[in-house]
DNA sequence: ATAATTTTGCGATTCATTATCATAATCGAT
DNA sequence: ATCGATTATGATAATGAATCGCAAAATTAT
């Protein structure tokens, strides 16, 4: 059993809820999936591969991914919660790239020390932040100027 | 005249827009306002103090005022949009208290050059970025562990 | 003032997400 | 394995924020 099914089944176990097979095989579907991906997205995946889960479930377990700490959500301002897989994945920041939706993760120890430092200043505890940079990446913008 | 209704002016004059009273009450609402606001707040805040302009105006005047470079437009993760007024105010990013809802602006000028860096070791080119720092505040800190 | 154009308010509409509810599946105890 | 209690599911309705369409009203250039 995966890592990643063992801490959902943990959860599962810990709050009198059920395995049931649409969660496991959502589980599947959500670890195979290309990172930050959509409910609707995800729901379709499975649609197109058989599936017949409803797109209720997709995002009840999704929320449920969330609560048991295997994902978190994500809102990068088009209006779709994107779902991404932070279990026993380093914690990183995004740089998105508003020309071609490309979503490229960075992480960088100064600036989280220095987050701490102005929390610390401001008399806050710190539980997660969200560090966005938005702007255009390299072969974006060598079209745009070749054009 | 106020700069800020000078620069409103000067936009639509240029996109062969049209001043009226309404965008004008919503600029000196807006400009009354506490920051942070979003459309239904100053939707009902006006309507109190007697207005009878609609809330499709509103939104439809908040984001004028964002294409006009006066005010941005934010997502704190609440659903509902929240608009600041940033023209002549100093760039900042945003401390949040998930307890109180309370919003502190500070700004670090270590980390945008360490934004910046980033974004050059990755190719991009910044046009905006989003640090938001999610956490508890002092005061709902201390009555936290009072109770 | 007139005509051309933009704006408004209202209600309808969209879109993502959640709630409802009847039926089905799961799980622990027998 | 079966039963009973509880939770989960799928379909659809409902929600809430934001936008759209349209007729009527307001604005601007002439």
């Amino acid at each position: 059993m995966k890592k990643e099914e063992a801490l959902l089944k943990d959860h599962i176990s810990k709050h009198n809820l059920k395995v049931t097979k649409e969660r496991s095989a959502i589980l599947r579907a959500f670890l195979d999936s290309e990172r930050h991906i959509t409910a609707e997205e995800l729901y379709r995946n499975m649609r197109e591969d058989g599936s017949s889960i409803g797109l209720a479930t997709i995002y009840r377990t999704l929320n449920l991914f969330c609560e048991s700490g295997l994902a978190e959500q994500r809102q990068f301002g088009d209006g779709q919660a994107r779902y991404e897989l932070t279990y026993n994945v380093k914690h990183h920041d995004h740089l998105i790239c508003e020309e071609c939706h490309r979503i490229i993760e960075f992480e960088n120890q100064e600036i989280e020390a220095l987050q701490e430092k102005v929390a610390q200043k401001n008399g806050f505890k710190i539980f997660s932040h969200k560090l966005e940079l938005y702007g255009i990446c390299a072969s974006c913008s060598a079209k745009k100027t070749a054009s």
